[in-house]
DNA sequence: AACGCTAGTGACACCCGGTGCCACAGGCAA
DNA sequence: TTGCCTGTGGCACCGGGTGTCACTAGCGTT
């Protein structure tokens, strides 16, 4: 009901993304065919496009809300804040997970920022995440948000939160921490690369 | 000799690139198969795989002498000049094409940041500059290039480059004025944030 | 001239992701 | 019972990409 082909047994969807989830991090995303994640699951292969529009759709859990709770933590917003404070406080709500969560999260994200494939996909899903970005930065400005300095800003603190991650992938401390730690040297203009001139 | 399957007649796979552009930009890029593509060069399909692993890369034209390119770039910049000048002269320096160039840059950059297949294969492109930035500023800096500095500053910095040439497509002026001016918004930590506050 | 080597090519079969279509089963209301 | 609506499977098909084999043209040897 809530959008195109998202109403099909709730936990048959749940299930398969789980098996695919497993399937991909033990045999590699390219190496798993639709039909091995159908027959793992129990279904037929036509079943499994029918949950997912493609193979790579199966890996991002309920994206659309992701971006929805985004964009409503954005325009939640008090007006005082400075905008990239605002886009900080609204990644980290958003990115938020009770413990129990990280793992699935890892999973997800180990995929998604190590498969050449899945991070190809990738771009397009982040797509909306800059869509929505972009706009509350129109709103806050009085600038158009395809101008120079909406669309920079949707990327730029899009790729902190993406470095966070793979950051945080590679054991480097809390999620919450890189991306405060991301978006305090993108706000400052990077200050860490006057530490150490020269080599 | 340069690169693995790339030996082929050059001049066949110049024509084959602009058969490509042309078709991909006249009908859109999913529209046109492979084998259009081929019958249009009077080649087989077959052979077009040859000379492009991929469809997509048909409209890279030589990106991989593009990144050598930046990277000697980098290499060459003065120790005295702060790291993210050093970065927006490379991309400048690079993205310095003739007057006559100009109309096919904009050709294969309209369907790179147009066509959503295309955007989702470009990620996987870009992978390789940002390897190039993030090292170079790992010399710069000391720091590991897989630490949360150089990552970030390699994708923002794409970013900004990015963002520069979808302005310049349309229409926002001068390519080398757009990279300049997202360079410093970024170095300057987005002083035009500050403008124009609430709404 | 005949030989052999190599590079480029085409044809074919095949795999896989994705889609359109039809047929079927189950639940549920009239 | 009849009808509808939802989820499902099967099948054929398209298109991107690959492995393999056979053919040709060029070229240097002898």
């Amino acid at each position: 009901m809530t959008t195109a082909q998202a109403d099909l047994r709730a936990d048959t969807r749940a299930r398969l993304e789980q098996v695919a989830l497993d399937l991909f991090t033990a045999e590699g995303f390219e190496r798993v065919t639709a039909d091995e994640i159908a027959e793992a699951a129990g279904i037929s292969r036509r079943t499994f496009f029918r949950y997912f529009p493609t193979k790579a759709d199966a890996v991002w859990g309920d994206f659309a809300g992701h971006v929805a709770r985004l964009e409503a933590r954005l325009a939640a917003t008090s007006p005082a804040q400075p905008v990239l404070a605002s886009i900080c406080a609204a990644y980290l709500e958003v990115n938020d997970y009770p413990p129990a969560q990280l793992p699935l999260l890892q999973q997800r994200m180990r995929l998604i920022l190590g498969e050449p494939a899945l991070q190809a996909h990738s771009q397009l899903r982040y797509a909306d995440v800059d869509r929505a970005v972009a706009a509350h930065v129109a709103r806050r400005t009085g600038v158009a948000p395809a101008a120079l300095v909406p669309r920079l800003v949707a990327t730029s603190t899009r790729a902190a939160a993406t470095t966070a991650f793979e950051v945080w992938l590679n054991g480097g401390g809390p999620l919450a921490d890189g991306l405060r730690r991301a978006f305090d040297e993108l706000a400052a203009g990077f200050p860490a690369l006057l530490a150490a001139p020269g080599h």
